[in-house]
DNA sequence: GAGGTATAG
DNA sequence: TTTTCTATACCTC
């Protein structure tokens, strides 16, 4: 009873993925030449991330530039401060694995992380097993078409694993698996399926879209997130069992967990870390100084605090809790030190809750020069909206442009609330020197409505929003006349509201299966006989082909040194399949394959024209391009 | 709803 | 904590 909820839940299968290098990754899928130089992204006077041809030559994170030319003067330095690229590439491959989900549970966090819960995908798939010949099974992706998949030996984890034996014991554990009693033992196959599933999903990123990933598998976010760094780059990781520790076995969760730093567990930021480290050591941490970036601090491992007798959930609220601090932060403290987390993988969703742009100056302090930054703020804000907060561009679909001449676009979610936020430097100390401070003040208003008018431009509508709301929020923040010094400045709109094209879209198919290859396009329609003489089984050839898990490992494990296969995503459909026409599964409509795509997305677009007595002249346009 | 804090990449 | 620009969740009033 005592501890009713901090039992853990490990009735989940959840995959996070970590892109590899992802800035300079994006570099390279754009120039694959680029992959076997090494080379660095700087932003300001720091490369922020660089590939590991550049890490074998002595570069890495957050290293100054100068350092970075005197270790290796050939690297190629590439700009990456205007991050367009990187969210354009951050979306496609984020909707890439939200269209491999079947619950749509996908959560991405910053550019480069997704975690996926695959619990129903596992689950099918364990009752399609045939305990007679597990080495031999298949793993469905899709429910509707039983052909879409690969094949697997349902008796080895895919790629790496870890335990708390593994390395030193290897033969033991073994042994010990045999051993573990029923429900660690169904666990065991659990993982496994999502091990064979996520190196599926890695090999298909790497295949069609040219990145390489690093994942964990394992029952929660935290665990998940945490094994993942055990091996990396290009590699995964499965938390193995046993899960709960016995009189014979050490949990291997908490086995993992207890050698990591508190800092290092995901959600113990800065300030928790700080505090539960003050308590451990019964006086305050210190902190090394002098560090450019990071980790001053003094080590405090999982292990020490979970060892303190006195940690509990209560006392840790107690040592925790505060104004602003969130309520029951106690036992979610405790449970995370031991491995227990059991927050959801949130749903996708089509829009973001919030758009901000902000800039740094070093001097800002006279109307005009505020006026000028509000102006360029806004105008990106508003272009930022147009981007994130409209449906689909069509640039990519040609076929689709077609179809809808001018723009048409509706807005997926409208903001109702436009927010200005200020970082004020102090005014000087008497002694003539100023503290630094990071605090931010915030003024919020009503968003407009004219925002959302496409027929004007957004230069138009940034004059008019930058007169009539930002400067009135900007004299709420800054009542004095004049002696304002900021160093920071953000506007942003929040208070996002799906509108309700999109919610009709997120309740049945979503965006993300507009986003899915032709072939899995052919999962939802019926080829038809009497136009195609082919086999059908020649629709799943290319899948079959991605099946030994062996062969999948190596394949990645050789990704450095083989050219990028982004071309792919274009060409790796049969070339049968050109030829076949095909019949939408929705409303009937015989069509080649190539106008499937714009069709698709036509209904999802609008489902409610094909609803007979609706139809609307724009109708006439599907059927003429097809 | 408004304004703030903590955490993350 | 301090490097910058975002984004999210959750607190108090």
């Amino acid at each position: 009873m005592a501890h009713a909820s901090l039992r853990r839940n490990d009735n989940r299968i959840i995959i996070h993925f970590d892109y590899d290098c992802f800035y300079a990754a994006v570099f390279e899928a754009e120039d694959p030449a680029l992959k076997s130089l090494p080379l660095a992204v700087q932003q300001k006077q720091i490369i922020v991330t660089c590939n590991y041809a550049a890490r074998r030559r002595g570069l890495y994170k957050l290293q100054l530039i100068t350092e970075a030319k005197k270790a290796c003067p050939d690297a190629i330095i590439v700009l990456g401060e205007d991050l367009t690229r990187f969210r354009n590439a951050s979306k496609s491959l984020y909707n890439f694995l939200r269209s491999h989900t079947w619950s749509d549970r996908a959560e991405k966090l910053g550019f480069d992380e997704v975690w996926m819960d695959v619990t129903d995908i596992v689950e099918y798939n364990l009752a399609l097993l045939n305990q007679n010949s597990l080495r031999d099974s298949f793993f469905q992706v899709s429910r509707e078409d039983p052909t879409q998949g690969f094949s697997y030996d349902a008796l080895t984890v895919a790629g790496q694993s870890w335990s708390a034996g593994l390395g030193t014991r290897l033969q033991a554990q073994e042994l010990a698996l045999n051993d573990l009693d029923a429900l660690e033992k169904d666990l065991h196959l659990r993982l496994t399926l999502g091990s064979h599933f996520a190196l599926f999903l890695r090999q298909r990123l790497y295949d069609n879209l040219g990145y390489t990933s690093t994942v964990g598998i394992a029952t929660s976010k935290l665990v998940s997130k945490l094994v993942g760094n055990v091996n990396k780059p290009n590699n995964q990781t499965t938390m193995l069992p046993p899960y709960i520790a016995t009189e014979c076995y050490p949990s291997n969760i908490n086995a993992f967990l207890d050698t990591h730093d508190i800092g290092a567990v995901p959600w113990i930021g800065f300030k928790l870390a700080q505090k539960i480290r003050e308590y451990v050591l019964q006086r305050p941490a210190a902190f090394q100084t002098g560090l450019v970036y990071g980790g001053s601090r003094e080590k405090v491992m999982v292990g020490d605090v979970r060892n303190v007798p006195d940690i509990t959930s209560s006392s840790l609220e107690k040592l925790l809790a505060g104004p602003g601090a969130p309520h029951g932060i106690g036992t979610k403290v405790f449970g995370l030190l031991h491995g227990i987390d059991d927050t959801e993988v949130s749903q996708a969703r089509n829009a973001p809750r919030q758009i901000s742009i902000e800039d740094s100056y070093v001097r800002l302090d006279n109307l005009a020069q505020i006026l000028e930054q509000l102006h360029s703020l806004t105008l990106r804000l508003l272009q930022r909206m147009r981007i994130d907060l409209l449906e689909a561009s069509d640039a990519d679909e040609p076929a689709l442009t077609s179809l809808n001449e001018a723009s048409t676009k509706q807005w997926l979610a409208k903001p109702e609330i436009l927010r200005l936020t200020t970082r004020p430097r102090l005014p000087l100390n008497p002694d003539g020197t100023r503290s630094r401070t990071f605090k931010r003040i915030s003024r919020s208003m009503q968003l407009p409505n004219f925002v959302f008018n496409l027929a004007e431009s957004e230069q138009d509508l940034t004059s008019r929003l930058v007169a009539e709301t930002l400067l009135p929020l900007f004299k709420k923040l800054h009542p004095e006349k004049s002696g304002w010094n900021l160093s920071l400045v953000n506007v942003a709109v929040t208070g996002m509201v799906d509108t309700a094209s999109n919610a009709k879209n997120a309740e049945g198919r979503n965006i993300a299966s507009m986003f899915k290859k032709q072939d899995d396009f052919f999962a939802d329609f019926k080829v038809t006989d009497e136009v195609s003489n082919k086999p059908r089984e020649n629709v799943t050839e290319q899948t079959e082909g991605v099946n030994e898990s062996d062969g999948l490992e190596k394949s990645l494990a050789s990704v450095p040194d083989i050219e990028s296969d982004v071309s792919q995503w274009e060409n790796d459909s049969d070339g049968d399949q050109n030829l076949r026409d095909v019949r939408c599964s929705e409303c009937g409509q015989l069509m080649p394959h190539f106008a499937f795509v714009a069709h698709e997305r036509y209904h999802a677009l609008e489902p409610w024209r094909f609803k007979a007595e609706e139809r609307s002249p724009d109708d006439v346009d599907v059927k003429d391009s097809v």
